[in-house]
RNA sequence: GCGCCCGUAGCUCAGCAGGAUAGAGCGGCGGUUUCCUAAACCGCAGGUCAGGGGUUCGAAUCCUCUCGGGCGUACCA
């Protein structure tokens, strides 16, 4: 029961226990120019008018129109919903959509409307709707529903920020993934995104492993004991806490500990460096098999004396008071906030200070348009706090910051606790997983190379860990299932890449040019019907739109069109959720017509080139879709 | 006390800039393999969307109150 200080850090300490700003500019501001944007500025003018002819003049220009998904495809393949036009025509919606669907006339791809009830339904005419939309997906100019980069401006991008007295544990996990899936996604969305990290590496929390390590490590090191560094270290830090219940002196000695550090202590210092090296060099064989990476390391030994400095400049201008015993307070409470401290009695810096000083200085070294933390949603107060001074010191860029919270990850009998050993280890569950689905793999395939079953193994069971922490919204809490995350079956990552692999077989099977667009069709928009073809080489089957068109078909090809918009969206409202959604939907919906209609032995080599290609074109959502979530596509399982 | 978040099927979650009978997965029950990998597919059962008010032609979705749960409210991080 030592106070909470056991571990201080951008990760809050292991306890026993905003969204006004302006957005930075619209991710998806430009028009994006796919088939979904095609149907709908179509449809508007089409729908235009008809309102025109049965009702008169009318202003739609304020109209956000929607085309739907219809409850089931006899009644039509999307759907407009006339709600919005009975305010403004004055009558129900239900006669809106019958008068509507006498007199529009539709460009293709629109076969028919009909009114059903308050809606204004569409047919499709599905072999150009298809055909239209396999041309999007695979002779577009660059990767489907993704942005040129430099489009937006740039964003710094803070996650993982770890603390350097413990290895990783599924929280962290939580944290790494999601930050890679942002800056994906914000890339996608035509950002330039800068990934940062905040390696906690000063304070008392640290000094308690270093004192533990000095008093039993015993010239032990991570080579000698065959332990990896950051896990070696993490148990002197357990070490510590045990015994430290036993004595109090320790946490005094630790504390003596950080001030001959502060004073630049050369024994302190030697064994500092020495440790932390030992961390970061675990962290880096933690963070490679995760897939993270950075663009530039921070590290708060460097920022903390800047964010004093500042906090002094501030306390110059006004902006703070200086308390009677020393320390620098400001007051917030205008602002329906607490008075907070910067500067201890002693003069040293508390979490915020070095926050303040690494947010400036980072903003000096990028420019950016914006910076985002991605940080558990326990610092909301922190961040709400950080942003407020920022913006009371003078910087205008603080609107421009923003913090993407999270909710935590728990065990099922609770929260998960370094101190206590009682965490879900991110290296063992990696580990773990592999195995899993290392076996699984070896039943297929007795006779794999050793090679390409490790390769295999890892991309299949971080593709479940990942999966199953980003198809959770943000703001939630996830408690850790330890079956529903390792499982590979029903709503997961591998459920995912089994289809991409399945679409990879047939394709394999058909040969390398089957089911390509020829590029001479490219982007004439809906063009009359297809003649758009498979790619010529010798011997290809040209393939025949104009015989797809059933209903799995057209269920699948609606999701593969409105992918750009999901990746939009998703990167408008930073929520790779979204993304693992959709990528979940196709991949259902694929399946669905995988196992209801033949590829390779179709009823005629015209429909099988056109449904190889519409294969192909699957095949790119679901690795386009898997990659900004930051997991790997495999070909085979 | 105050602030923020969450409360949807037995379980884990989607859906929430209001709109067609509330969707998945797991678990349960019943089917599918001489056919492109069954890590799959198909079907059945299962919900007064925590509860009360309100706004609206229409509310799981917006407002308000209540009840549950979590987090925060440090000269810890």
């Amino acid at each position: 029961m030592h106070g909470a200080g056991c571990c201080p850090c951008r990760e809050p300490p292991d306890r026993d226990n905003g969204a006004s700003v302006p957005e930075p500019r619209c991710p998806f501001a430009g028009v994006v120019h796919v088939l979904d944007q095609d149907l709908i500025s179509g449809f508007r003018a089409a729908l235009a008018e008809a309102v025109a002819t049965a009702f008169g003049e009318a202003d739609l220009s304020a109209l956000d129109i929607r085309l739907v998904e219809t409850p089931n495809p006899e009644v039509g393949d999307l759907g407009f919903g006339c709600f919005p036009l009975a305010k403004l025509l004055r009558r129900s919606p239900k006669d809106i959509a019958a008068a509507l669907a006498a007199a529009i006339e539709l460009p293709a791809p629109f076969r028919e409307a009909r009114g059903v009830g308050p809606y204004l339904n569409l047919w499709l005419d599905r072999p150009a709707f298809l055909a239209a939309l396999c041309r999007d997906v695979l002779d577009g100019e660059r990767p489907y529903g993704t942005r040129p980069p430099g489009e937006l401006g740039r964003i710094v991008l803070e996650f993982s920020s770890p603390n350097t007295n413990k290895p990783q544990h599924l929280g962290h996990i939580r944290n790494n993934v999601l930050g890679m899936a942002l800056a994906r996604l914000l890339e996608a969305a035509g950002h330039e995104v800068v990934k940062v990290t905040l390696v906690n590496d000063r304070g008392v929390h640290i000094c308690k492993s270093m004192l533990a390590y000095q008093r039993w490590g015993d010239g032990a090191t991570p080579e000698s004991t065959g332990t990896k560094g950051d896990h070696f270290v993490g148990d002197y830090y357990v070490k510590f806490c045990q015994e430290a219940a036993a004595d109090e002196s320790l946490e005094e000695q630790a504390k003596e500990m950080l001030r001959r550090w502060e004073q630049g202590d050369e024994e302190v210092m030697a064994l500092w460096r020495t440790m932390n090296g030992w961390v970061e060099r675990g962290f880096d064989e933690t963070y490679r098999r995760l897939g993270v990476a950075f663009d530039r390391v921070y590290h708060e030994s460097e920022t903390y004396r800047f964010g004093r400095d500042i906090a002094l400049a501030a306390l110059g201008q006004g902006h703070c008071q200086r308390l009677p015993d020393g320390a620098v307070e400001i007051d917030l409470t205008a602002d329906g906030l607490d008075k907070k401290i910067l500067l201890r009695r002693d003069g040293t810096s508390v979490y915020m200070t070095q926050d303040l000083g690494t947010a400036v200085r980072r903003f000096e070294e990028w420019q950016p348009e914006a910076m985002f933390y991605v940080v558990g949603s326990e610092q909301i107060y922190h961040f709400k706090v950080l942003f407020l001074v920022l913006q009371r010191f003078g910087y205008a860029w603080a609107e421009q910051c923003r913090h993407i919270s999270y909710g935590m990850v728990h065990l099922p009998e609770g929260k998960m606790k370094s101190r206590e050993g009682k965490v879900v280890d991110a290296d063992d569950l990696m580990t773990e997983v592999e195995a899993i689905s290392g076996q699984a793999i070896r039943e297929k395939h007795p006779d794999i190379s050793a090679d390409e079953l490790a390769a295999r193994q890892h991309e299949i069971a971080l593709g479940a860990i990942k999966f199953f922490l980003l198809n959770v919204n943000l703001e939630k809490d996830i408690t850790f299932d330890p079956a529903a995350s390792v499982s590979f079956e029903g709503d997961t990552g591998p459920y995912i890449q089994y289809a991409h692999t399945r679409i990879c077989g047939i394709l394999r099977k058909a040969g390398p040019a089957a089911g390509t667009i020829a590029s001479q069709t490219r982007r004439q928009p809906l063009s009359p019907l297809p003649r758009c073809n498979a790619n010529p080489p010798h011997a290809v089957p040209v393939a025949d739109f104009a015989q797809l068109g059933s209903d799995d078909e057209v269920a699948l090809g609606r999701l593969l069109m409105e992918f750009p918009k999901v990746v939009a969206e998703a990167a408008r409202t930073r929520n790779p959720a979204r993304i693992a959604g959709h990528v979940l939907d196709v991949a259902r919906s694929f399946t669905t017509f995988y196992h209801g209609h033949p590829v390779i032995q179709a009823a005629s080599p015209g429909l099988g080139a056109a449904r190889l290609a519409l294969c192909r074109a699957t095949a790119a959502v679901l690795k386009q879709g898997l990659a900004l979530l930051g997991i790997e596509a495999p070909e085979q399982m």
